[in-house]
DNA sequence: AGCAGGTGTTTTACCTGTGAATGATATCGT
DNA sequence: ACGATATCATTCACAGGTAAAACACCTGCT
């Protein structure tokens, strides 16, 4: 019930560009069942328009987003990290994380103690510069991801962030698990 | 009330790794609110998983979703496109156009005609063996999408689409307009 | 002890996207 | 008709990511 009235209220047909890709696919394979392209074409289009709003507040702290997320891993967790946890931590690779953190320490964010044991890792913590630079932009991004997202009322905020929660959470159950 | 439900129904607190990161940084600025990060952090983990996933079966056919969106879009407008209208199309910067173009022209996808009035702009198509590409792709690459979103019941795939699309057009309608 | 194999990280070569010039053409105003 | 300006596409230099190889080190077996 709800879904559909989320789905006609608004405006008579979807008013989103990715509605109207559906339907020009549909005219083209009326066979075919474009259910996926609705999820899947929102939720990329919507990753690519709130990063690119992200990005600003960011930007002005001259960081980007891969670099935020890294020194964020740092901050969140409150420990020290390897250069393989964070690359996990962040779900990106480790060759990357390599090149954010040889810039990221380069700009005195960032500091590395080799580990006494095991010498091949190295421990990474944030400076206090770096833990300031944070601590400082938090507060802004988050105000203004509030206010992208206010666009939407609090009970659809409620009710998308359950359902991507849902999703997300079986998703990275399931993960190698599909094989086609 | 669906929404409360949602939230709580599958695990006593989120099983995501969203949720995990947004305990921690709760745990550390307990003031901030942090409702934002909900969303707007899963839509960007949902749309690097499924496209990971997504990725499968392009990969065999030897495009990117790149190149696949491009030609995508030759084939659901069903007329021929400039440079530009791809462009806009596939929300990428004519550079990166520029690039695919001429790598896809190369294979044998895509023909280029130069208009006779403004000769400035080229008319781009898809050739019999890009259309025929696409129309085998495209099948196999729903049936795959079907499969991932499966994970979902399909009252929460309905309502998710459509939170998405609200969201998705609102966003798009009010694109540039917050200036922080 | 000494070597085989495993693990954590970095390096390398390469590929792709981007923003800022550039070049080529069209359009507008006078 | 002609120059100024706008538009469309491409090129350039570069930043950033990736996979695979290389490197350094640990660990377990004999």
């Amino acid at each position: 019930m709800t879904a559909t009235n989320r789905e006609t209220d608004p405006r008579p047909q979807g008013g989103d560009t990715v509605s109207a890709v559906v339907r020009q696919w549909q005219a083209v394979h009326p066979d075919l069942d474009t259910g996926p392209m609705e999820i899947i074409g929102r939720v990329n289009r919507c990753a690519a328009l709130l990063q690119q709003a992200e990005d600003a507040p960011l930007r002005r702290a001259g960081l980007s987003r891969p670099e935020f997320d890294l020194l964020g891993a740092l901050r969140r967790t409150g420990h020290e990290l390897t250069p393989g946890e964070l690359a996990r931590e962040t779900f990106s690779s480790g060759a990357a994380v390599t090149k954010r953190l040889k810039q990221l320490t380069e700009r005195g964010l960032v500091e590395r103690r080799g580990d006494t044991r095991d010498r091949r890792v190295a421990h990474l913590r944030l400076t206090d510069a770096g833990r300031d630079l944070v601590d400082g932009i938090l507060p802004e991004q988050l105000a203004y991801e509030t206010a992208v997202l206010s666009v939407l009322d609090p009970q659809g905020q409620g009710e998308l962030a359950g359902l991507l929660g849902e999703l997300l959470g079986r998703l990275e159950g399931s993960l190698g698990a599909l094989r086609v």
